[in-house]
DNA sequence: TAGTTTTAAGTTTTT
DNA sequence: CTTAAAACTA
């Protein structure tokens, strides 16, 4: 498939060589561009990666650029990994040159240049849970919801380049107690020498700013720089870029503010449309030629993104012409929803000569990879995934995979991280007294304290329990020796390269592999999981437990001993090991049955960027599912980002399926169809189903939505129902700044005070029509 | 302190 | 419907 080119770029093609004559003008720009820095703003399949690794490609080979001295960031490691794959097809040096993820790049960085912000190269990288751990101990009698909250404002913080001292905090959280929670988090967490997300990027711009020399270093080191996705970067990365970039370092970024959808993740679309203000004498180049979706498709597409105010705007053009209308299918529930989905598949995938349809000549014969089926939320894969079971589908669901969220799972990187880091604070709490050993909260508060604030306050908590043992109850004493010591031979193996040839390493073995209930050791690093679990006592733990998801559980662990065996059985190995898995967990899908590549995707909205598929269907198109609550109005924008990042996924046809009803939480709810859908040109979709009430055509004098009150709304004398209070009546509804107070009571002569009260929760409103 | 049972509460997206 | 926190019993 060749791109079209311009007139008289004809004299120059004849003389380039294939991987360059097959860009168009506009992409054969970019890629020749030198000197200024560089924003190529890219609409959706205008073939970005194409010029970023021809870029590369073209720097090594034409320009006698030396490979290492380039530097490309992306967003994610599938981005990463393809992208180091196409250049190297293109040129072989491109593997010398360094591609890597934003986070990945602030590791490297960090275990390099750490010390000199006095962080230990062993390190290990909190994640979410493990940093709402740690801020669980810092703020103790809060719940759940109190330390999600706080762990997201300091995620937050850090994404906009905030530290605890700076005024500008009190935008995230206005609160002095938040303040000082992000000093104390920050604080312990310097104690326990590990780092967060947010310190991958934050820390490399403070030691940039801090040590000229060691700044000087790397903008001698990267003359180019190259950052795709662009619009999801946040500030803290912005700052990074500037810290790497000197007056000698050729700067490219490439990005669409229509495909910005991680602002929840702290990405800044400014930083893209103030990117010529922040770098003088930028030029800016377009790729608006589509060379992936049909015209109605890209036409839908923009029709949505379209009633955006932020945006740069674009046109973009539809190379491959007309094509099939899209299809828009009102179902009655989810349940239908998946088996039109299924029927559609079914159907396509069938030989033509077995079709009955009055489809006309020439079919077009898919494969089930040809199928894409999109969602909001990872939740909604449940019921596409029973019904493609039932019918015999193959699929595979991308993301989701909570492999590493798995109890079993996160007690063997416990284990190993602790292994690591003896300072660590959360693995040890996790995994001390996992099986119980008679080691107690109390136990453990004692040692974390004397690790902490004793005179010896070196934080290792290995050591510390060593020093208590002797005060201890016998019981405790027992059980910190028999942790202590696992923890002692897993490093043994380490230091070593090779295991103990201990009674159970000996028993191991003469087991037998196919053998269920154990975990057996291949090679490398493997070895060293399989001691400790086994060691630990994680195995037992989870056999016995759990007589029935103990054999899975313990192939889980298996699975994630298996992953190792590719490191070294040696402490930098472990290290690499763990960054490996903190930063990349997207692991190949275990699930999918070896053999089989033709398979269904199911898949998020979010996770489709950068992928395309043939057919392409968008589910839940419903109010409050897709798009999700817009209370604020805020989110929608990036709602419809969202919606238009998913349509331009499809390249031959694309189908939008809303449901009347959806079982949410156990309870069945009545749906709204997506406002996204009256944005859309009633007359360039083929509607399947009938439309609801709510499905009013756009009207040009007039935006549709907001017709309707929404329901919800209470008045005194309504009678309603609540899960565990049974009947009642409104006896008062009070407008507070805060939403409506109703009053209600119940039939049992209890009188209860509701705030917000939602239906769809555990109360039903019942109508008196008859 | 450990292991049970009961009760409540919550459901985005990810490096 | 699933998961987590609190409460309770041995």
């Amino acid at each position: 498939m060749l791109n079209k080119t311009d007139g008289k770029g004809k004299a120059q093609e004849e003389t380039l060589p294939p991987y360059l004559s097959i860009l168009n003008a506009e992409q054969r720009e970019a890629v020749f561009h030198r000197g200024n820095p560089l924003l190529i703003l890219a609409g959706a399949g205008s073939g970005k990666t194409r010029v970023i690794t021809t870029k590369i490609a073209y720097l090594i080979r034409e320009q006698g650029m030396d490979p290492r001295s380039i530097l490309a960031v992306t967003f994610t490691n599938k981005a990463a990994r393809e992208m180091a794959e196409r250049a190297r097809l293109i040129d072989e040096r491109a593997a010398y040159a360094m591609l890597r993820t934003f986070h990945s790049f602030g590791a490297w960085f960090l275990r390099r240049n750490g010390t000199l912000i006095g962080l230990n190269a062993g390190f290990v990288i909190y994640d979410d849970d493990d940093m709402s751990s740690l801020l669980a101990t810092l703020m103790e009698g809060a719940s759940m919801g109190e330390i999600k909250h706080a762990a997201y404002g300091i995620a937050r913080a850090k994404d906009f380049f905030l530290s605890p001292e700076q005024p500008e905090l009190s935008l995230i959280d206005h609160r002095e107690t938040f303040r000082s929670l992000y000093t104390k988090y920050e604080e312990r967490l310097r104690q326990i020498g590990n780092v967060d997300f947010g310190d991958l990027i934050k820390k490399p711009v403070e030691i940039l700013r801090t040590y000229p020399e060691v700044a000087e270093r790397f903008k001698n080191r990267f003359r180019v720089i190259l950052v795709d996705e662009y619009q999801d970067a946040n500030i803290a990365q912005f700052e990074l870029l500037k810290e790497l970039c000197g007056p000698e370092t050729y700067v490219c970024v490439v990005g669409d503010d229509d495909q910005s959808i991680y602002a929840f993740r702290g990405a800044e679309v400014r930083n893209i449309l103030e990117f010529p203000d922040r770098f003088p004498g930028t030029d800016i180049i377009r790729l608006e030629r589509n060379y992936r979706s049909t015209a109605p498709i890209l036409q839908t597409a923009s029709s949505v993104v379209s009633h955006n105010q932020d945006r740069l705007g674009k046109t973009l053009r539809a190379e491959r012409g007309n094509g099939k209308n899209p299809v828009l299918a009102f179902l009655p529930n989810q349940h239908e929803e998946a088996a039109f989905c299924a029927h559609l598949i079914e159907e396509s995938v069938r030989p033509a000569k077995e079709r009955s349809t009055g489809e006309k000549p020439p079919f077009k014969q898919a494969s089930y990879a040809d199928w894409a089926v999109l969602y909001r939320t990872n939740a909604q894969s449940l019921g596409f995934e029973t019904e493609f079971l039932r019918r015999g589908i193959p699929y595979r669901v991308v993301g989701s995979l909570k492999f590493y969220e798995r109890e079993e799972v996160k007690d063997a990187l416990a284990l190993l991280s602790f292994l690591a880091n003896p300072r660590d604070e959360v693995a040890f709490r996790r995994v001390v007294n996992k099986p119980a050993r008679g080691v107690g909260n109390a136990t453990v508060d004692r040692i974390v304290r004397e690790a902490t604030e004793g005179p010896l306050a070196e934080g290792n908590l290995s050591a510390a329990a060593q020093r208590l043992k002797a005060v201890l109850a016998p019981k405790a004493r027992a059980g910190i020796e028999a942790f202590l010591g696992a923890i002692e031979k897993g490093r043994s193996v380490l230091d070593r390269g090779v295991p103990e040839v201990s009674d159970e390493g000996a028993s191991l073995k003469s087991l037998k592999p196919q053998e269920p209930g154990n975990v057996h050791a291949g090679e490398g690093l493997s070895v060293c999981i399989v001691h400790l679990v086994q060691e630990a006592g994680i195995v037992d733990y989870h056999r016995t437990h759990d007589e029935i998801a103990g054999n899975q559980r313990i192939s889980n662990l298996q699975e994630l001993a298996n992953a190792a065996s590719l490191y070294p059985a040696s402490f930098g190995g472990l290290l690499e090991f763990l960054e490996h898995l903190e930063l990349d967990r997207s692991l190949e899908d275990p699930h999918g049955k070896e053999g089989i590549q033709d398979m269904v995707t199911l898949i998020t909205l979010h996770n489709t960027k950068g992928l395309e598929f043939r057919r392409v269907i968008i589910t839940g198109m419903e109010q409050g599912v897709f798009p999700r609550d817009d209370k604020r109005g805020e989110n929608l924008e990036e709602e419809r980002r969202l919606f238009y990042v998913g349509a331009t996924r499809a390249m031959d046809e694309l189908y939008l399926s809303s449901c009347t009803q959806r079982r949410m939480y156990g309870r069945t709810a009545l749906m709204e169809p997506s406002r996204f859908l009256m944005e859309i040109d009633r007359t360039q979709l083929r509607i399947i189903g009938s439309p609801p009430r709510g499905y009013a055509p756009r009207n040009p004098s007039r935006p549709a939505g907001e017709q309707h009150p929404p329901p919800g709304t209470w008045q005194v004398g309504n009678r309603l129902f609540h899960d565990d209070q049974g009947y009642g009546s409104v006896v008062e509804v009070q407008e507070t700044p805060e939403g409506p107070l109703v009053r209600v009571c119940f039939d049992t002569g209890k009188e209860l005070r509701f705030f917000g009260l939602k239906q769809r929760k555990r109360i039903t409103k019942i109508h008196e029509e008859r």
